[in-house]
DNA sequence: GGGCGCTGTCACAAAACTGTAGCCCGACTG
DNA sequence: CAGTCGGGCTACAGTTTTGTGACAGCGCCC
């Protein structure tokens, strides 16, 4: 699945962009004004990165990242900051806060992203990984292909990304709201139900006879995909 | 071991492109954005082949060719002109300087490849691939033939580069628009549909009937070359 | 000038995929 | 145990995406 960028960013103009050029380059973006905001979404969609500004009305970047290193859910989610020239001092202070890179504005969209893939690949080998694999199912974005146990498993495109999403953060369960925004995008509407009806799909498609399902169904919750045996 | 190539490109979108590209396909790279740069890297580094594009701040590209020729350990090294159009009838002094070869702005990365083979096979033979084979199907690069199972394929310039791409990176999907990128060149404006197209027509000259396709759609991504059987 | 090979676009047909509604059934509630 | 609720499944009509034949333009060679 695309990986989740939250923006954490006051100024319009630039979240715009940011958020712009982040969905061409393939991340699905959420936006945050505040620090506030910012803690509410990141608990929500347990997003991929972080991209914070420094400046932020009322908490401060800083203390943006101190907060969401300090819940559970997104300790370990890598975070980017971004800082003005002049405020490069505060680096150190920075990184030790929790973040994990840091930019320096004026930036390019391309230096950007190669720092997010560096950050991503080093964070979280899984999302700049090109093949995952779960049990005897393996997954390769970069060919586009999954097979199960030694078979060629052919998925509609949707299907394709539910399941890189899920096999993404095994073991957790979405709502399928969550999985509606997160495999979907966050600005479609579609009916909840519908989420039904693929994973349905994706279990057909996956699941010969006799085999284990590894998607579990949560009951009035959501779905997971399962690991193991 | 991976050839080393050492870029010299002010112009920060095309050195990162020129960069992402290369080390794709295999080179080790080493990015210098003006002429002293350029100059102290190549002397740590001793690169096997070095692009120098024409426009440069302060030194110009002429002149770190000269000066890389004036240099005991790198008087040898291979050197590829990046000029734009028009620039043209400065070939002569560019070649007379001591570049090896030049390439003319816009060009597309197999161009570009291409010719970096070319030079060098001509300097240093066995830097160089020349052959690739996948299954049946053989491309000599050199000779600028395809065959598969003992039957000459004849394809037009523009297939032929395509299936040199995709035969280049095997099993990974690529979108319309990166192979607009890497097969057209980078900044010409043609439908992508148009990739389709020629899809198309490479199947028909690849496949007779009865022989398995090796180029895959990919639905809503794009294209790929798969290798096996 | 007239073929010829190659290209890029279009338009249309075929194929693949999608979202929704509806029905059924087992699980849970009281 | 009857009544709900949530979820699995199927059918289907609507869309989107891809395959392809036709065509006009271009550069080249004879």
């Amino acid at each position: 699945m695309k990986p989740q960028v939250l923006v954490v960013e006051d100024e319009d103009a630039l979240a715009t962009l940011l958020q712009y050029n982040l969905e061409k380059e393939g991340y699905t973006v959420a936006v945050a004004a505040d620090g506030e905001d910012a803690l509410m979404q990141a608990e929500e969609t347990t997003p991929d990165l972080v991209l914070v500004d420094w400046m932020l009305p009322k908490v401060s970047g800083i203390e943006v990242c101190r907060r969401l290193r300090g819940r559970q859910e997104t300790a370990n989610v890598p975070i980017i900051m971004l800082t003005a020239r002049g405020e490069e001092t505060d680096r150190v202070r920075g990184l030790d806060t929790g973040a994990d890179d840091y930019v320096v504005k004026p930036f390019s969209m391309t230096e950007l992203f190669a720092r997010i893939r560096a950050v991503l690949r080093r964070i979280r080998p899984g999302l700049a990984e090109d093949v995952i694999e779960a049990g005897d199912i393996t997954m390769d974005r970069v060919a586009h292909r999954v097979r199960r146990a030694d078979r060629e498993i052919h998925l509609g495109p949707t299907e394709f990304r539910l399941l890189d999403y899920l096999m993404q953060h095994p073991g957790r369960v979405f709502s399928r709201e969550q999985l509606l925004d997160a495999v979907w995008g966050s600005d479609v509407y579609v009916e909840a139900r519908t989420v039904d009806v693929h994973v349905g799909r994706l279990r057909k498609a996956l699941n010969n006879k006799d085999e284990r399902d590894p998607i579990r169904t949560v009951r009035s919750a959501g779905y997971a995909f399962d690991v193991n045996a």
